[in-house]
DNA sequence: AGCACGCCGACT
DNA sequence: GTCGGCGTGCTC
């Protein structure tokens, strides 16, 4: 009798799975999260499927092998997001144990977690009384049990006090039922009433739902047309169904909106996913959603690899959002491994966005994509017109950075009782600090970038890499006392300015750093909605799916950044963020008003924006994509060698492109230094490959990689296969 | 990813 | 003479 052995994947570098023995009595299947020795430890890894070919590479002494050291009681990695581990792997060439390294991550331990405990009244008041315990005792005074830890924050005392009453009898501990991760959302909670067009859209979406099958639909409509109540309907189905719905959305931390109208709907708030949620939570939610309780998660991109039991449908809200795109370890595109998710699981997949993504919109004009569009504006609320104000002709004065016309627009809106928004996508205070004596420009040590400046905590910041400095009181080049001067603006700045302009003007600065984090924000954007707010003067960050019910105006501060530096996906960011940003106004009764400023009016994006005229926009773009065989009409990958010293990446890039195989449609372009040429301390060249359409890409560079130079010492090659920038 | 092994600089 | 820096290689 042979012995038994299995495969199982660790979530290392390694792109192989390694083999264990099984013990007498253990019965293993793919999927199953085992114990396993490796060298002088132990680790969590994946029983992974033998491939149908058996034999696969060198035959490994049996005798050699290690045994499996327990079966983990947690639930198996459901068949199809082992199928998405193996294909992304393949795809983006990482090691496969890195990226089922994601789809582990979310606990050293999923398990149920601990018990909780929670207390009530059980005896007599204890001999001392103190002012909290009376407090605790007051709470506790109707008998009913509460958590331990809840008890004590609604009364407003530590949980030793709570200890304490336990100690000395008051008070008994009782063990509570697990909290379940997330109640279960109900269908019929508030079924809404829709517009026609979103009728129509809903019920293609529940028909798709229903019939169990892979395919793409692009929900495609302006802000507040609706979208979010018609693929809500899908969801609704899904649920009927008695199956799973997942909904991805950018940066979900902050959408407090999103949640609130999820709520509205189905009674109750999702499960939500995202580096926000403590661990323990997570374990939970990661349990349920195995086990088929939880019916929907809203998460960030890392709740792709959640294991759902029956995975119904798949949304991706603002498919658009860059945010989507992982560049660091793991290089994907959260959308586009939704697709492969959602086909691996044969389950519909909505991609939602007012700006869809150059890609997206090609594949909904070839038909690839099944469109689905919301053209009115739902509820009678207006999409400000947008106007652009030419920064050449009608400019603000030196060192200003708001026209006179914008401030006389947010003078009116003021009166009026409107609140204003000015945008500006710039942290920070200034982005350039330099010596007025000497011209010395304040740069960061360890990355090609400026300092920016921020002075609410009175430090220089660099943005990549996070160095901080005090502002020095001398130049550090010439020694220049009080010389150092801020060149150009930041929120932090453009506030100043508005807090001289407007005086009386209740003013905010949101931006991503802003102090407190997620719980400060949210109170801030409350703050906003509710109206305590007169301008708020934000990055882009405000873009995201807030409600502003009193916003009339939206003053786009420079709506320039970025464009005419050759990057081709400029263009689109440009267009999506300042579309996103307009649709904050106007949400409310009354119509919105938009300015952008901008030095080029007649560039194609601002004659868009302006004229509404979103195909041409399209149309324009798309046409400059295919004429230049850029994505979706060709196909790139950028492979960024680095490493400390600057020659020994540029040698390593230049032989490696000399190592290119040679295939006709293939061009490798560069090597060239990359456009964050140093980034911590690390010297980056950049190569990009482009190759036809229909091109297996993965492979090539699979190929091209077992042929290439050795790379050794600290030199690193990131590959990223469908990078975003490629100018 | 860890962890050990191994080969060259400054120290009680 | 050693302590320790981190580059290199291995883990079924």
């Amino acid at each position: 009798m042979s012995a038994r052995t299995v495969d199982v994947l660790l979530p290392l570098g390694l792109d192989t799975p390694y083999s264990y023995l099984v013990p007498e009595g253990m019965t293993l299947s793919p999927g199953d999260l085992v114990h396993v020795p490796l060298g002088a430890r132990g680790m969590i890894g994946c029983v992974w499927p033998r491939p149908p070919g058996g034999g696969s590479g060198k035959a490994l002494d049996v005798a050699k092998l290690k045994a499996v050291k327990a079966k983990l009681d947690y639930v198996p990695l459901p068949p199809d997001l082992l199928k998405l581990v193996d294909w992304m792997a393949d795809y983006t060439l990482a090691p496969r144990g890195m990226v089922l390294r994601m789809a582990l991550r979310h606990g050293e331990s999923p398990g149920a977690g601990r018990e909780r405990v929670g207390v009530r009244v059980s005896g007599p008041a204890p001999a001392r009384m103190t002012a909290a315990r009376a407090r605790l005792l007051d709470l506790l005074a109707d008998g009913f049990v509460r958590g331990k830890s809840e008890a004590a924050r609604e009364a407003g005392v530590s949980p030793s006090v709570v200890d304490g009453l336990v100690d000395e009898g008051a008070l008994e501990t009782v063990v509570l039922p697990p909290e379940p991760a997330a109640y279960p959302p109900d269908p019929t909670f508030a079924t809404p009433t829709l517009s026609e067009p979103q009728a129509k859209a809903a019920q293609a979406l529940s028909g798709a739902v229903d019939a169990k099958g892979f395919g793409v639909f692009l929900l495609d409509g302006v802000t507040g047309s609706g979208k979010t109540e018609v693929y809500f309907e899908a969801v609704a189905q899904a649920i009927r169904d008695g199956r799973q719905a997942l909904i991805l959305l950018p940066e979900i931390a902050l959408t407090q909106a999103f949640l609130d109208r999820f709520t509205t709907r189905f009674g109750v708030k999702p499960a939500e996913w995202h580096s926000g949620v403590s661990t323990r939570r997570r374990g939970r939610i990661l349990n349920e959603v195995a086990s088929g309780q939880v019916k929907v998660v809203a998460g960030a991109r890392s709740a792709l690899f959640l294991p759902f039991r029956d995975l119904g449908l798949i949304i991706v809200d603002e498919e658009h959002d860059p945010a989507y795109k992982q560049e660091d370890g793991v290089a994907y595109h959260a959308r586009d491994m939704a697709v492969v998710r959602a086909r691996l699981a044969s389950a519909p997949i909505v991609l939602a966005s007012a700006t869809p993504s150059i890609e997206t919109e090609v594949n909904a004009r070839r038909g690839r994509y099944h469109r689905l569009a919301l053209p009115v504006r739902f509820g009678g609320a207006k999409v400000p017109g947008l106007l652009p104000i030419d920064l050449r002709k009608e400019g603000p004065p030196k060192g200003r950075w708001i026209a006179p016309r914008l401030e006389a627009e947010i003078t009116d809106t003021l009166e009026a009782g409107g609140q204003a928004l000015l945008f500006l996508n710039r942290r920070g205070y200034a982005p350039l600090t330099l010596c007025h004596s000497c011209g010395h420009r304040m740069r960061c040590p360890s990355c090609t970038a400026w300092l920016v400046e921020h002075r609410f905590r009175r430090r220089l910041t660099c943005h990549h890499c996070g160095y901080q400095a005090p502002v020095p009181e001398a130049c550090p080049a010439c020694g220049a006392k009080d010389s150092l001067i801020p060149v150009g603006p930041g929120v932090e700045r453009l506030q100043e300015e508005v807090q001289a302009l407007f005086p009386a003007a209740r003013s905010l600065v949101l931006s991503s750093d802003l102090a407190g984090g997620v719980e400060r924000m949210r109170a801030e954007l409350d703050a906003v909605a509710k109206g305590e707010v007169d301008v708020v003067v934000g990055t882009q960050l405000v873009a995201k799916g807030h409600n502003f019910p009193g916003l009339a105006l939206v003053g786009v501060v420079d709506a320039d950044v970025g464009l005419g530096q050759g990057d081709p996906r400029a263009a689109e960011r440009t267009f999506q963020l300042v579309h996103q940003v307009a649709g904050r106004a106007g949400r409310g009764k009354t119509e919105g008003r938009g300015f952008i400023q901008t030095h080029m009016p007649e560039h194609p994006v601002m004659r868009a924006l302006v004229t509404g005229d979103r195909d041409a926009f399209y149309d324009t773009e798309i046409a400059a994509r295919e004429e230049a065989q850029l994505p979706p009409f060709g196909r790139m990958a950028s492979l960024i060698v680095s490493a400390s010293e600057g020659h020994v990446a540029e040698g390593h890039a230049r032989r490696l492109a000399a190592s290119a195989p040679m295939v006709a449609g293939v061009r490798i372009l560069g090597p060239a230094e990359a456009p964050l040429a140093i980034l911590r301390g690390r010297h980056r060249w950049r190569l990009l490959v482009r190759a036809p359409r229909a091109f297996d890409l993965s492979r090539y560079l699979r190929d091209w990689r077992a042929t290439a130079p050795k790379v050794t010492g600290n030199i690193r090659v990131a590959i990223d296969v469908d990078p975003q920038s490629f100018f």
